[in-house]
DNA sequence: GTTGACCTTCGAGTCGGCTGGAAGGTTTAC
DNA sequence: GTAAACCTTCCAGCCGACTCGAAGGTCAAC
């Protein structure tokens, strides 16, 4: 599959691709003209680079995480990446911890909004001090 | 307190705090002679904001939030803002389920690290293909 | 065999989020 | 009263992550 088809069908463009490719996220055979192939388990790694995106993880760090994946279990490497792992997990923690803290902000601010008018706050209330 | 003893004691710079103020995210009262003066209400609001980084959200967005948590509750802003704090709550509900998935991933990278060496693994099994 | 869609590399541009420097005003301590 | 530390605005620069355009090669269809 070429570069169009594959970036068509994960969401992204063409340029993007390539960003990956020359980032080190994102191999891609070449057929004998060196136009860039991709198989399927490009769709593996893009979705692996998208949750990775989406949780706020640089570039280079996706890739390093990928490198673990792709061939990391392998001993010659086993100790390498454990460090990283543990970090990661951590952060991980640390911002499911956070996001519940925030998810119940929203949910306050939205009960605020939607529950029945508070009897003892009137429209004029409103002042620059919180809650 | 002035802007560098606040930027210091929530772990930015200065030039941080006036950025964000210039984006709108955090006012600043101002001493007769100009200087930016912060309460501490502009911890909160900090914090707030380290949370929607992490988060991954654009500062645009999170002083949008930020306006909802300041004067947001008067009656006459109630409509406003309610369709962004449902998205904001999606997103967030979508981002926890992605960030389970993810967490589970690394366990189980660790869990073949470190766990007892499957006796089937020989080291020139290493491969590029993944499981 | 030429047209058009697709591909290549390379280098420059864009955008968000800071970051730093210059030129000058204020405050504090000696 | 002056030096050091701090503040102001303004504007330029940086970094990550793309995004685009130019100049040219490839390939399928007519």
């Amino acid at each position: 599959m070429r570069i169009s088809q594959r970036a068509e069908r994960v969401g992204v463009k063409p340029t993007t691709l390539r960003f990956y490719e020359q980032a080190g996220l994102l191999p891609a055979r070449r057929s004998e003209s060196g136009y860039r192939l991709y198989d399927e388990e490009s769709v593996e790694r893009l979705e692996f680079i998208a949750t990775g995106k989406h949780l706020g993880l640089p570039l280079e760090e996706i890739r390093d995480l990928l490198g673990v994946w792709e061939d990391g279990l392998c001993t010659d490497v086993r100790a390498r990446p454990r460090p990283m792992l543990l970090a990661r997990l951590g952060d991980a923690q640390q911002r499911a911890a956070e996001l519940e803290a925030f998810t119940d902000r929203l949910r306050e601010a939205l009960n605020e909004i939607d529950g029945p008018p508070r009897p003892g706050r009137a429209a004029d209330s409103c002042t620059r001090s919180r809650r």
